[in-house]
Formats: structure tokens, C-alpha cells, sequence
DNA sequence: CGCTTATTTGACGTAGCTCAAGAATTGTGG
DNA sequence: CCACAATTCTTGAGCTACGTCAAATAAGCG
């Protein structure tokens, strides 16, 4: 459509190889060309401090953001000024899209470290997925990829144990980690103890006790913030055991074709 | 664009008036013609019958639907079978939109009565919504609206106690049911307590405590599967409780500027 | 009208929360 | 660089909300 004239675009453009932008790209026929009128409406902002807010609860919604380097933490208030963390957003990773249903931001994001952002100006997002069908495709891709690990999410809160949860957890992170080239098993947990229970609905202290129960049984080591991770798969048994354990009382075959939860 | 060549299009409008297509088209200046496109790629289907499914994990995904009439829950399996709601879909809500971004669906999807479904091909919707814009938005606006339910999903399943989850619950009911037209105070649970008590993470023995302790208090009336709520505002303030009750240790203020939770 | 399935109710056990206190870290000002 | 305060993390000791188990009703259903 329109001819390029690009100063620094071949930067921007490698920043955004390693990024959620690039899966919206690239997978589905969005050409080159595309992806530079893409990232022409991308603004990269001066990174955030540790604590400083990305938007609050009731922000407009400007933009939706995505994490180039660094952590941001999501979460609402309860009704009595409680938090609740709705998610931790890695390199990569997009946040906002929870706004664009009232035009306004439900939660509050806030860094857990230095974090550079990038971020995009969802009117102009728009306007540009309709010319691009195949960022259409892709931004449809996303928020329905969303919704589905919400899902998984509510799973974990409604059906498994701490240990389960927390583990779960764990590999979550070294998947996403993983999946942007670090490292799978050696990584610093940016946020703090009490924010990974509020996250998975349980207490500090529990969550505490089973970091040294997890490295009592030689599946991580925990050195302050730092994870190891030994035993991935040992990880994955406790991620997927049931806080009952299955297979109690069926002696031959658990009966009938209707399995009931809990 | 095409001259409208319609049989039963009146008819075929009106079902989609009290719909979530209707939120889907007219809010934003989705005119008449377009509307009318849109009904025209819509498919209405045979009614299922209870338990039947309208589609199972692992299929592909052709379509997504909206609700006509009925109920439907839908559930993934958990690693050793164990069945997990991830919601129930009243009147006018939309289905499978999970699935988008595998192509697939993560869950099965089973009517738990007899319910009428309107089938929108996807391929087609999305190819419609590049012809409009305005379609476009609303369909975004849906997804993202679900994205920030499941978030406050979360807080329910991972900060809230059992009272307060199932009074959440039903105040949910109370709201959807009431945007569509039906009674806020007066339904009937199409769902069995083993559901209600899978999808909120509780056990059924709890649900069914639950309900007799909500009618002792007042609150409601069960019979059988039939629910009256007697006071709204009672109910809310059961959801909004914390499992702790609130302001315990906090004779002057409550310390700070930095909530934290649990 | 038996048989299966759903719901209710009671008795009891336990996972995980609360409370409390100490240890380790981090931040701050001199 | 060091004291000191503030925060975060860990560990121990109870307590309780809710799950499990068991059994009795009550409904659906062929």
C-alpha cells in the first residue's frame, strides 16, 4: 500500500521478532509489508520502574501493551480493597485486552521490575486489522487463546491441590520463559512470594512451605528468587495430581460414562 | 452491497433481536443491509435434547453459536477424566470461542435441556467482519468481555468462600437471565448441584448445605430446581464477603498503601 | 412400581488458613 | 560501609471451613 520510508524500522522490527507481536504477524500470510505498517503505529515508551503503574483500574484504554523486557503484574481490587493478581505478563506477552469491552481497564498493571513496553494504539490496531485481514485472524487468535488458558486457570483454582497449583505455576513460567529463548530451568521469580499465593489463591506461608517441600524432594532449588528446576517431569506428576489421589475406590473400572467432578 | 432476496428473514431478525448477535451488530452502527448480511450467514439448527453434545473436545472448529433457547454447559476433562464446567450459556450468550485460536475446541459442549442454537460459520464471520468494520469491534468487545469474566472468575474460585461463590452464582443467573428478559427473582437451575458444585470448586455436599442455609436465612427459596430469590441486595452482600470477614485487626486504619492479598 | 440417579443431612478428617515469632533481605540515612 | 528500620520470607502450632464418607430421602424413568 503505502511505500516505506523507514529510519530505524530494521531495530524495531528485530525487537519485535522475539515478541506476541511477531506471532500476529508472521504465522498467518502477513507480509512484509504488513508487518512494517504494523509496527509504523507501535510506540515504545521509556521502561517502567519497579512499581510504577502502566494504567490503573478505570484508565481509559488508550492502547493495548505489549512486554518487551521485564515483568508486569495485572490485578483488580476486590470490593474491600483487597487485591487479587489476574496474571503476571512476561517478554512478550500482550496485556489490556480485558479493557476493550468498555473502552475502559478493569485492572491495574504495574511493574515488578524494570520493564520496557511497547505499546500499541488499539484504534489504530483496529483500523489496520480490517485492512489486514490476516492481523485480524491473529488478534482474534490471541484474545481467544486467552480465554482459553483462563480457563485451564480456573481449573487449577477450582480443582487442585497447593501443590498442584504451585507447580503448575512453575512450569507455566518455564514454558512462556522457554518459548522466548531463556531458560527453562534456571530463572528468578520477579515477583515476590506473597503475590504468586494471592495469584493461586492461597496463603504465604503455604506457598513458602512448598517451595522447601518441593526442594526437600529434589524436583527444584530455591535460592531466594532464584528457581532450578531438577526434575521437570517430576514437576508435571504434581502439576496434574488431583488433590484426591485418582484411582481410590475403583478396584476394577471407575464406573459408568458420565465422569462427575469433585 | 447485495439486493436483500429474503424468505423468512423477519422472523430469522427478530430471533436475533433478544441475542447476543443483536449486542453484536446494532451498538455500533451496524446498519440494516449489514445486518442483514450477517443473518444471512447464520444457520439455525435442530434443537438438541438434553445431554446431547454440540460439539466435543478436539473438534475441529466450523462454527461458533450462540444460544437460542436453553441451556448449555461446557467442560474440558482433566488429566485422569475428571470433568471440569467452565460455564453455563444462557439465552443469547455465545459458545466456542475458545477454540479460535487452535482451530480446535478445548472443550465439549453438552445441553442440559432442550435448547435451540443459531450456528455461525466462523470462516465466514471473520471475512464478514472484514467488510465491517463496526462487526468487527463488536466481535472483539465480546471476546475481550470474556476474557475479563473469567478474570473475575478467578477472584471468586481463589479469594472467596463457599457461600460467597454460590451467592455469586446465582446473583449471575439472576443478572443474565434478567438482561434477556426473564424473571431476576424467579428460575429455574437447569443445572444439577453436581455442576453448580463442580463448576464453583466446591463439593455437592456443600452446595446443598448452602441452599438450605440461604433459605433459613431468608435469602431464597429452593424447590427442587426452582429458585426465588427473596432478597438481591442480601445476596450481594454475601458475595462480596471475604472468606475473613473484613476490618478484623484494623482498629484505626488499615496500614498502607499496598494491599496485599489473602 | 422397582431401579437408577440426584439431593439432603449428619459425622468426621484434613488441607490449608490464621496467628505468632523469628530469620533473612532490602532499603536508608549517616 | 555500617547500624537500623522495614519488609519479605520461613517455620511452628493450632483451628476451621470444607471435603470425604456414609446413609437416608426423594425424584426421575423405563
Amino acid at each position: 500500500m503505502s511505500a516505506p520510508k523507514i529510519l530505524d524500522l530494521g531495530s524495531l522490527k528485530q525487537a519485535c521478532k522475539s515478541c506476541s507481536l511477531h506471532d500476529l504477524c508472521l504465522p498467518l500470510g502477513v507480509g512484509d509489508e504488513e508487518l512494517q505498517m504494523l509496527e509504523r503505529i507501535i510506540n515504545r515508551r521509556r521502561p517502567l520502574q519497579r512499581k510504577d503503574h502502566l494504567y490503573r483500574p478505570g484508565d481509559r484504554l488508550h492502547s493495548i501493551y505489549a512486554v518487551r523486557s521485564g515483568t508486569v503484574k495485572t490485578y483488580t481490587l476486590t470490593d474491600d480493597g483487597q487485591e487479587q493478581i489476574t496474571g503476571f505478563h512476561l517478554p512478550g506477552e500482550l496485556l489490556g485486552l480485558d479493557a476493550i469491552s468498555d473502552g475502559v481497564h478493569p485492572c491495574a498493571a504495574r511493574a515488578l521490575e524494570t520493564t520496557s513496553i511497547c505499546e500499541i494504539p488499539f484504534d489504530r490496531l483496529e483500523e489496520l486489522s480490517v485492512r489486514i485481514p490476516g492481523l485480524q485472524h491473529q488478534l482474534f487468535r490471541i484474545m481467544s487463546r486467552e480465554i482459553q488458558t483462563d480457563e485451564q486457570f480456573m481449573m487449577l483454582l477450582g480443582k487442585k491441590a497447593s501443590d498442584a497449583r504451585l507447580a503448575a505455576f512453575l512450569l507455566s513460567l518455564s514454558t512462556r520463559l522457554g518459548m522466548r529463548g531463556f531458560s527453562r530451568t534456571e530463572f528468578n521469580l520477579t515477583m515476590s512470594r506473597n503475590d504468586i499465593a494471592n495469584y493461586l489463591g492461597l496463603a504465604v506461608e503455604t506457598v513458602s512451605r512448598l517451595f522447601t517441600r518441593f526442594q526437600s524432594a529434589g524436583l527444584i532449588e530455591v535460592n531466594r528468587k532464584l528457581i532450578t528446576i531438577f526434575d521437570l517431569e517430576g514437576l508435571q506428576v504434581v502439576a496434574g495430581a488431583q488433590p484426591v489421589e485418582e484411582l481410590r475406590n475403583c478396584p476394577g473400572q471407575c464406573e459408568g460414562d458420565q465422569p462427575q467432578g469433585n
